[in-house]
DNA sequence: AGTCATGTTGACGA
DNA sequence: CTCGTCAACATGAC
């Protein structure tokens, strides 16, 4: 579920709740989410990867990590981690972490730094990245300080686009191409914002999980890079470490 | 059936 | 103090 254009898609999902009070709360959270019940759901806002439940003086965060789902009007069997109910329906999140912010939400959030937020600020991206000369590219595309909402997947798929190794220094990427890579990281993420809507966003992966290079045809590598160590699909061939 | 993955945090030790 | 490593959480696709 994770991605920030995911995150998005369930916000729409639930923009007919906003204005309502909150009937029943349920669920295993050892938070305290009885403080919602009674509660006026004011506002529905994402953050990269968090989905935020805005209510008057506080808000709940809510982060599926790796394997939280949520559903609307259904339940499954899994066990139910926050149940809200409304007059007109309900939410269902399972396995998703949870917490409360207090206070104004503005206070907790840089929304120029979210990869899918109106006010983002491409400029703020890019000294950022110049602040970290000795960076790999697969390392730094997935810092939610900087591109909040990005994930695995995105990363994949824009170093395939923008024909950048995961494993090139930031220093040794000439600016123009930087530039590239941070644009390439908004139109994708919208791209993917469309296609999973649409159930198609698999389909048109064209790195991530693959096996082989469309372009040149050769294997592509599949190999854990940089500090995090997390999983890049990548052509040898196609993709440059040096410009 | 076992492996592994769209993620993050906190503990621990060097 | 900072860095790296590891465990923990927890589900479903293959």
């Amino acid at each position: 579920m994770p991605e920030g254009p995911s995150l998005l898609i369930a916000k729409e999902q639930m923009l007919s709740f906003i204005g309502k009070e909150v009937l029943e709360v349920e669920g295993n959270s050892k938070m305290d989410i009885q403080r919602m019940k009674h509660g006026i759901l004011e506002d529905i806002k994402t953050w990269g990867k968090h989905l935020l439940l805005c209510f008057p003086g506080y808000t709940f965060r809510i982060h599926f990590l790796l394997f939280g789902t949520y559903l609307i009007n259904e339940d499954k069997k899994t066990p139910l981690r926050l149940g809200l109910h409304f007059d007109n329906g309900r939410i269902n999140f399972y396995s998703a972490s949870i917490k409360i912010l207090e206070g104004n939400i503005h206070e907790h959030y840089d929304w120029s730094v979210d990869v899918m937020n109106d006010d983002w600020n491409e400029k703020m991206a890019m000294q950022k990245l110049y602040q970290r000369p000795e960076s790999l590219i697969c390392d730094v595309l997935l810092e939610q300080d900087i591109f909040a909402g990005v994930g695995n997947i995105i990363k994949n798929e824009i170093l395939y686009r923008v024909k950048i190794h995961p494993e090139a220094v930031i220093k040794d990427i000439p600016k123009a191409k930087l530039k590239e890579i941070v644009k390439q990281i908004i139109l994708y993420s919208f791209e993917f914002y469309e296609w999973k809507k649409a159930y198609v966003l698999k389909k048109h992966w064209l790195a991530h999980t693959k096996k082989i290079c469309h372009r040149c045809e050769l294997p592509l590598i599949k190999k854990n890079t940089g500090k995090k160590k997390r999983r890049s699909f990548f052509c040898s061939s196609c993709q440059k470490l040096f410009v």
